[in-house]
DNA sequence: GAACCATGCGGAGGCTGCCTCCGCTTCCTC
DNA sequence: GAGGAAGCGGAGGCAGCCTCCGCATGGTTC
């Protein structure tokens, strides 16, 4: 949780330099999506590549960077969630904000969703916390019998990033659509 | 359909050269997903690039001659479905059978996806029988009451990708996971 | 304020993959 | 078997990734 013990601190350019990377990565990662490329964002910077790569050695750990602040306000949002009246409002209220995170830039659902896999990626840490939350936003909404009690975590997560996914895959596509869609998933296609 | 209306046959070395283009095209996408070298796939069929490049001008085209017949079969299957008894089971077999068909090769669901989007693109057109069996099973689902009379063939058509890619991402999953996945979307996550 | 050196910088260069272009070869036809 | 249309091949230009190492600079010490 922000545990920036960093052994000793950053020689002065290099941290200006390292901010500025992060600054115009996001810029970069907006227009052109997680794909976007990395000896732009140098150029962008005004440093060189090398310099990129001491500071972020995959492309993944500058996304990391880049995300960091709003994965922390998600996992807080979801901790708060958790003290919602309602359980199932709640979980399906985490779900969107999630997926419209996931939705910042074009390409990213796909590197988060790798991500949920590999342990040793920079972005997998900024994500646990996030994931716990889920947890137990989907523990409580089952206790309470307002969802079913046969799914699990993994079911949940893979379909909202299946959701976030397509979602995403609809540029023309606005928050409207994306709601309509988790409630098509939450209530199912069957008739009642 | 079918419609194979070569204006003029192609030279026995020609034809010989795509055939081999095709096949040794499948292996490399099987192996490494569809984002494979093709260059890799001229070296492996013998052939220089510009010789790929000549029969299929892009990356999708060689991936629509790639699954072509695997297309028509799926065109072919969902016609046949419109006679079952039970509608809804109808939709979601074609539903399963689309998804494992979109599934084959690593980031094929992505392809597939943007090509919906794209009536330029040489896949598009591979679609579009299918797409259209797709919504006349919908159709029949929906006029015989059991699935939901608010959905639409968009809606449909995203939440079917969606859980196909977000199974694709789970590469150790095997189709019984998918059939869950279909069951819980078309069931819905709410207890009843 | 000078001298030292750990920390950090830059970008050339090697690699892979995409795609085009055009001189050369091969097949088909008459 | 000669001519020409159809097809071939791969060099070459481009973009992006990432590494490596000689050089510059900020921080520290006296």
């Amino acid at each position: 949780m922000g545990g920036e013990t960093t052994a000793r601190p950053l020689r002065a350019d290099a941290r200006r330099n390292r901010d500025r990377l992060v600054a115009e990565a996001r810029a970069a990662f907006e227009q052109d999506g997680v794909t976007a490329s990395l000896e732009d964002v140098a150029a962008r910077a005004g440093v060189g590549i090398g310099t990129l790569y001491r500071h972020f050695p995959t492309r993944e750990a500058l996304l990391e960077a880049v995300l960091r602040e709003r994965f922390d306000a998600l996992g807080a949002e979801a901790r708060t969630l958790l003290g919602h009246a309602r359980p199932r409002e709640a979980l399906i209220t985490w779900a969107h904000g999630f997926a419209a995170a996931g939705t910042t830039f074009r390409g990213l659902t796909a590197a988060l969703s790798a991500t949920l896999r590999d342990e040793s990626s920079a972005l997998h840490a900024s994500c646990v916390s996030m994931r716990a939350a889920g947890e137990a936003l989907l523990a409580r909404a089952q206790h309470s019998g307002e969802i079913r009690a046969d799914l699990t975590v993994i079911d949940l997560s893979t379909l909202v990033f299946g959701v976030a996914w397509a979602y995403e895959q609809n540029s023309g596509w606005g928050p409207g659509d994306l709601d309509r869609l988790f409630r098509l998933l939450f209530d199912g296609l069957t008739a009642r």
